[in-house]
DNA sequence: ATATCTCTCCGCCTTAAGGCGGATGGCTTT
DNA sequence: AAAGCCATCCGCCTTAAGGCGGAGAGATAT
């Protein structure tokens, strides 16, 4: 072990922040560089530090986590996250993978089994509670098979339409006619189960369908 | 070099039109194909010529400056705008860069340096004076803070726009008529710098504001 | 070969959405 | 008292959106 494995750490309280980097600093190949109270200070922070590896509180004020999730891997691609929450039936977990969290775990887990996780992370290896899970397997198969409908194209106009494009934008950006754009509108729509365009924008994001 | 740069003109002075045209005509790249004293007049030479770049002055008789940039871009949707104007210190960069202006220069900038904005902008790069540029920061640190113009109520219709409601489902919910709701509607998306319903959506989910 | 899927495009039609230009009563600020 | 903001509502108008029904071309599967 040559290198430390860099962190930085976000939750929203206090005592856990505390709590969580004390610990974290017993093991010896581990360091804390920074802490972050909200979602947007973790961004900064790791703009800044580009960490091995950010823990995250999937509650936090702000920002919704996805967000925050998109932004850091924006701020440093390196950076591996890994997503710490106390409830496990959230149907927030595949938006999460889909923005870039590799890791899902239950503050409920052993703190040994937290380290185990970072140190996985760092690695580039996944570690999910296996509650979270189960959860995320009923997501899979419960949701995700509704926009896995979707052709290539019709993603590309719905992730179009969620970064709230107009049909003739769209017909510009595709370079296709605002007929087809109308086409692949109305098929999305009917395979979602969604009236217009702007719940298709409502659900691109809250599957996590964003650019 | 194998193709010239071409460009429209657009400013209420005669003067000045006469002193671009003739300056922009000694750099061989360029080739002024029309000029326009006014916004709508911009509109229909962009409508026409269809040109790399259109030099817009910020202050015109007759539209404002935001809808002719919208117009243009969508006459000509592959035009690259720079907008020229004499006053710094204004809150209508923001608006501007929304609507599609690529650029942003002062008029006391040397011609030599317009002449580079125009290249860059061709090329779709953009080019913002250091003054505006003060500006421009300023706005966009504030961006986020634009949804706290927004009343308590324009609010609570935001979220439920976010929601995919539509105007007949917030009345519903929020126990007024669909004409109240309309009314909330345009004054979220004048405040928001908006154009329809679907990118508030989008705005909300992006800022966070969702329930 | 035949069926199926995807992407593209067209016309016709209806309606929700959004802009414009008002108005009113209530509430705070000055 | 006057001025201003807010929430509510109205009519009129234009257009983007979306449904319905169709069609052809190319790829792929059976």
């Amino acid at each position: 072990m040559t290198e430390k494995i860099t962190l930085i750490l976000a939750d929203d309280h206090e005592m856990v922040r505390k709590g969580l980097s004390a610990f974290l600093a017993t093991a010896t190949d581990i360091e804390v560089m920074a802490v972050a109270s909200d979602g947007s200070e973790a961004v900064v922070a790791a703009q800044k530090h580009a960490p091995d590896v950010v823990l995250l509180d999937l509650f936090m004020p702000g920002q919704p986590a996805v967000e925050t999730v998109r932004l850091i891997k924006k701020a440093s691609p390196r950076s591996q996250i890994v997503m710490v929450t106390s409830h496990e039936g959230d149907e927030y977990v595949m938006p999460m993978t889909k923005a870039g969290a590799i890791s899902y775990i239950l503050k409920d887990t052993s703190p040994e089994d937290l380290i185990r996780a970072v140190r996985k992370a760092a690695l580039g290896e996944s570690t999910i509670s296996p509650r979270v899970a189960r959860a995320l397997v009923t997501a899979v198969t419960q949701e995700a098979q509704y926009h896995e409908d979707l052709t290539k194209r019709e993603l590309e106009v719905l992730q179009c339409i969620a970064e709230g494009l107009s049909n003739m934008d769209i017909a510009d950006r595709l370079i296709i006619s605002e007929k087809t754009v109308k086409s692949h509108v109305s098929n999305i729509l009917s395979k979602l189960y969604l009236t217009d365009r702007t719940q298709a924008a409502v659900y691109a994001w809250r599957e996590g369908i964003i650019s």
